[in-house]
DNA sequence: GAGAGTGTGTCAACATGCTGACACGCCCAT
DNA sequence: ATGGGCGTGTCAGCATGTTGACACACTCTC
């Protein structure tokens, strides 16, 4: 019972830091993708869509770990926007898979070269091999804490 | 313009990964702070309140990466329920020095073990040093990014 | 062929969090 | 004492995201 290491300062708790470190993250990447007319979800989605064509709404939303349902806004944003391309089926309850346009492409080319130049700020105090350790590090914890994390939808 | 590393799997981006392990956390520190009626934030607020009592709104809010506004509901729920105290003063612009009560700091001491075995879990593939080179890692991640990351306000 | 079971897309309601803006108190320089 | 600058608390409006629920399509089993 007793107090452990309940007493340390929260700079020293990886989950702080965890939460810190991705908040920054976060919150670069929305800076620089907003002269893209880009969020971070719609980024996202175009860069899963583009290693996996042909998914559907709800297979994105996984991988993207939100909800089908804002996937679905984020897709038919998107999708307004000409990035991408589904096929307009009228019903519901139908897998509708989903492609990346040409100008979706272009535009995600882009972003991707925006985003480099805010991933190398972020790692340019790490060697190749601290953040291949470090990624290692983060796959682990994700891994432990239960992989099915996220809104998972009904 | 050659295509550098864009065709690596996601699961190879730090950045990714990042998202993934906080997204996990994230989850799982909520589903153990249910029983407590917590949510995290709210728990993150006692937390840095018990390191720092006499906090402002305003400071708390910006160690917990939320807005003033989000931080004050927060405070309001917390007030309501006896877990802290703070001046009742009737004019703005006036910090409000928030200090914990007996009942808030049991139940952070509650919330503080149950978290600890989230932590525990989480971590319990990585060796203390490890430990220590990971968050030293994201700590240099997040200042690398610049420090004032998070929704600042207006 | 009929049935359950799973996966999917969509709607409504709700919760959370942020941006913008305002009024007020404190502090320092003049 | 008086003015400006800064920090703070609060209000309104909006955007985002989630939970819960429903209808439909596909597949597998009997």
């Amino acid at each position: 019972m007793s107090q452990e290491q309940i007493l340390q300062p929260v700079d020293e708790s990886v989950g702080y830091m965890l939460k810190k470190a991705s908040t920054a993250l976060r919150s670069a990447m929305d800076q620089a993708l907003r002269p893209l007319d880009l969020t971070v979800p719609q980024y996202a989605c175009l860069e899963v869509l583009r290693q996996r064509p042909g998914l559907s709404g709800a297979e994105l939303a996984r991988a993207v770990f939100v909800s089908r349902q804002s996937m679905n806004l984020v897709l038919k944003g998107l999708e307004d926007r000409g990035l991408l391309t589904r096929p307009p089926v009228s019903g519901h309850g139908k897998a509708l898979p989903t492609e990346l346009t040409s100008v979706g492409r272009e535009r995600l080319l882009a972003a991707s070269q925006v985003l480099g130049v805010v991933e190398h700020k972020m790692l340019a105090a790490l060697a190749p091999a601290a953040r291949r350790r470090l990624c290692a590090d983060l796959a682990s914890i994700a891994a432990a804490l239960g992989d099915e994390a996220g809104p998972g939808g009904s």
